[in-house]
DNA sequence: CAACATACGGAGACGGTCTCCGGATTGTCA
DNA sequence: TGACAATCCGGAGACCGTCTCCGTATGTTG
């Protein structure tokens, strides 16, 4: 539904569209290195754009982020495929489902801070991303209890959160690296049925 | 040592006293109704002082904190020497600690962050309360793990840092009243042999 | 090539952290 | 008690980050 609607918006300028991924690149590097919580405007100024530029693509910080995450959202969905489509145990799925998201929450320095406010505002860009991978948890999760290999009171949302948990507790690098896994483990233990 | 020393440093001002406890007394509330990421210096204004002061008494807002925190550590204190006292069951006891430990940690909106950075910058003034408070839940611990009530390969810093997990998902007040609940279930299931 | 919609950029309002130092206040000692 | 020195106060303001507004520039369409 974007090509012959009724009263169309005429499609939006090249310009507009090369700033827009330019930004997209730059902030994906700038976070990398310097976590979420780096400056906008030195986003802006490292682009060769102005801030206001920045803002009127991505009104706030959140918004810039749900953008970027959207990139990783198709590995993200992939993943899941290919977990549905490989692994039989339904509870080595869900563990490895947990893991992807695991993975994806760490992308960058202080992800889960704003995904964990996502779920409380839902008028943040991050909270449907979120509910969808709730969603995805609790098939996988409802999967493993069938089978016997989840503990039954626990629930999607609940697993989800842990995952945003343990990897709010990796960000800010700690000098024991061994304590993610630590409470990896620890959640695993938490959920499944030996 | 605070008497008789060589040359002693003459008693702060009772002016600088009286202004540091009064500081103590609206930070405390501050925080209490905006969580700890309010402004300082309308702490400052509401003190009717200067920033300045603030500044001079708590060089940074960690300094506030860890100075709000002491206050709070007696009681803290007194809980261990309580559980100490009063349960027999050692599983019990680290369980009721990690659980006074909860509260502590959920003592002002947003607590959760500063502590996880003072355990990785051993700079800041919180970084010796918080390694106490994992000594002591390792005591805990050991006593558990000889008894046989909690898993042998759990350390007490990933307690500690579970416990500071849950209570990070617990700020910032969710939706769901559940899910702090079912974290620590879920954490406790993972720790605890049955 | 108009003329119109759209987007750009940067000046600057705003709010927060934190510093600096002239002036006020307190403690001390003769 | 009356200086004097040590100490502390207060607020102006430097600095940084977020975000807005609007005159100007650039694309797009007929």
């Amino acid at each position: 539904m974007s090509d012959t609607t009724g009263a169309r918006a005429r499609r939006p300028r090249t310009d507009a569209q090369r700033n827009r991924t330019h930004i997209l690149d730059v902030a994906e590097q700038y976070f990398s290195e310097h976590g979420i919580t780096g400056s906008l405007d030195a986003i802006a100024k490292q682009a060769g754009i102005g801030p206001g530029t920045l803002y009127r693509h991505f009104p706030n910080r959140e918004a810039l982020l749900a953008a970027l995450l959207k990139a990783r959202e198709d590995e993200l969905v992939s993943r899941h495929d290919a977990i549905r489509r490989e692994v039989r145990d339904s509870t080595e799925a869900l563990a490895q489902w947990l893991e992807a998201l695991g993975r994806w929450s760490t992308a960058f320095e202080g992800l889960p801070e704003p995904l964990r406010m996502a779920l409380t505002e839902d008028t943040s860009p991050l909270a449907l991303t979120c509910q969808g991978y709730i969603t995805i948890t609790d098939e996988f999760l409802t999967a493993a209890q069938r089978d016997g290999g989840a503990r039954p009171e626990v629930r999607g949302r609940d697993l989800f959160l842990s995952v945003l948990a343990t990897s709010w507790v990796r960000s800010a690098a700690m000098a024991d690296e061994s304590s993610p896994l630590a409470l990896n483990a620890l959640m695993r233990t938490g959920w499944a049925i030996p």
